[in-house]
DNA sequence: TAGATTGTTAATCGATTAACAATC
DNA sequence: TAGATTGTTAATCGATTAACAATC
């Protein structure tokens, strides 16, 4: 389990996943005009337990009221600003395939404040391409365009063979993190911060227990 | 942590998503020639411990040789069984949105069983559009179409507003499984498996790591 | 005040790791 | 045989849960 080290102590990444469960749950309520909500309700709807959602959030600091529960838009930018998620993060995407083009396009991250710059491929067919706004760009000029227009996040959507080299150059464009979609593990030096998203576990683990 | 009860006992989830990583790194072996590996090399191509590798192992049966380590071909064969991946999953996609379609057109899937014999969406300016050779239904024939043809698994990728209705859509047309892909908490009677790939929770918990 | 609910400590549970006898 | 490596047990580590005093 990777770990940080806070002014609380380590948070587990645990913890860090449910706060993001709990930011989307306290946004729908917020839409839905609930002012208020218990820990009790709150563990309810993300399928947890009350204690762990007031662990969780105790890592943090305080944030309920005693016999009254949580202000709903309150807790929410309280997450809010534990998840960084009051500024922009920029990114750039590597493979303007099918997921690529799913993750580009996808509503939500760029409310969320997660913001694509540069679209880079190596096919030369797709290069010029224009996805929203932003045209996608010859691969082998990567280093030169993140020179130009550097970006915080890396959001790796090639095939596995290339997933590593591409991971490289990206980490010597200064990239702060990875999201590493493609089927393969990839390392990043320390100071680089990685997250996996491996869709084939999510499929082989179903047909695991839908085995037995 | 989900767990199923199974004849070694119970198997954590921890331990169904590494046998996933262990059986694509020695797919990759095979691929390269390689025909026999230990604990400790295998544990350091997935970043994990070589106590942990036969650990793991250790809950199904015994796959190595003292001294020697593990056949490539072997043990991606018993790991192969031991996920179910032996057998093809019929499956139906809901949802022919952005998403839906990189998972539709995701190589890998079919090669490893998983086929989809359905699509569903509810935008009948989409109903009659063909994907690869199979066009895309009308989401409220879905119960009668899957009456007709069944499917094993519902692969959720409808907006999350529509997303429960769907997936108890599913669970009447009698799928043993749902993998949700929408951003949002939906529930499943006992006895049908639900796997969640949420993309938010991974963007929203890089944004955790890079902001401290 | 009485009821409700937090924040936190201590207990429990379960996952990971270390260690080593078995054995190729 | 000697070296290597498994399979498994026991120890450790860390995450979750129960319990309850504090307090609104």
């Amino acid at each position: 389990m990777t770990v940080i080290e806070g002014d609380s102590g380590k948070i587990s990444e645990f913890t860090v996943r449910r706060l993001s469960g709990y930011y989307r749950i306290l946004a729908d309520l917020e839409r839905n005009g609930v002012h208020t909500i218990s820990s009790s309700k709150l563990a309810d709807m993300g399928n947890i337990t009350s204690a762990q959602v007031r662990k969780d959030l105790s890592y943090f600091g305080t944030f309920g009221t005693r016999g009254l529960g949580y202000g709903v838009s309150d807790l929410k930018k309280a997450i809010q600003n534990i998840l960084g998620l009051t500024r922009d993060w920029s990114m750039a995407l590597f493979g303007a395939g099918y997921l690529g083009h799913a993750l580009f396009f996808h509503r939500g991250f760029r409310e969320d404040g997660f913001v694509f710059r540069h679209i880079f491929d190596s096919d030369l067919e797709k290069v010029g391409t224009v996805w929203g706004e932003l045209a996608i760009e010859q691969e082998k000029n990567a280093a030169e365009a993140l020179r130009a227009s550097p970006v915080d996040i890396g959001v790796i959507a090639t095939p596995a063979a290339a997933a590593q080299e591409i991971v490289d150059l990206a980490v010597a464009s200064d990239v702060r993190g990875i999201l590493n979609f493609a089927p393969t593990e990839v390392s990043v030096p320390d100071g680089v911060w990685l997250r996996v998203v491996n869709l084939a576990v999510a499929f082989e683990s179903l047909s695991f227990y839908l085995s037995q």
